[in-house]
DNA sequence: TCACTATTTGGCTATATTGCCAAATAGGAG
DNA sequence: CTCCTATTTGGCAATATAGCCAAATAGTGA
């Protein structure tokens, strides 16, 4: 393996780390819908609000999403409509997954 | 947050879970090409055997690769080439970034 | 200025992940 | 059976992550 292989592994690594958490998950999809600000994810999600923020600089960090601040609020959005075609992939995957594992049950 | 949306949430984030590792990534990419051995990819990754074998069972255990016996040799391969658009997808919001962040240099 | 709200940061503990070594398991060849 | 190779598993120490609380920061309005 060499080192621009390394690199870019590490780049997709990072990502897909970030992506890599349940209530991040639900933050991308929710934001998917259109910005929201950390008080709205927080009542949604129903942790800390602390712990929403650092969840919100992981994606930040990874550049899945963006934050832009209006008045006392911090709105995040996603940097690209891509994630949710990658989302609709993950779930073909899982969807087939389920379906082995049906079949397997059967026999 | 309801039962339905956590338990997807879950669902996604064991997947991208399993692909937030470098190795794991470079695993996933070579396995693109076709399958391999756990001893070929002892070389090209350069760790523990045992060490890429863990990782070939988390990649499993996410549904991502599957493997077949033959022999001493045990071959893994991509369950799905779903998981190659997925890269690509990606890779270009990576490139968006990069070119976000020269931008910003410039300015 | 003071009080209030939204968000971030620091610090802490609990938990999970990683990677190595050693040992166990499994199959092939003599 | 014995030796050898390929792979997996168990165990351990180092490191990373998660989530809460408390405190700091930032903006709003009286």
């Amino acid at each position: 393996m060499d080192d621009q292989s390394r690199a870019r592994c590490e780049q997709l690594a990072t990502i897909m780390k970030a992506l890599g958490h349940p209530t991040r998950a639900f933050i991308v999809m929710e934001l998917a819908e259109g910005s929201r600000c950390v008080c709205e994810l927080t009542d949604m999600i129903g942790a800390d609000t602390s712990t929403v923020s650092k969840h919100l600089t992981v994606l930040k960090n990874a550049g899945l999403v963006q934050s832009e601040k209006e008045g006392l609020m911090v709105h995040y959005s996603l940097t690209t409509p891509c994630l949710l075609k990658f989302y609709s992939c993950v779930e073909d995957l899982v969807r087939k997954d389920m379906e082995e594992k049906q079949k397997l049950l059967q026999n």
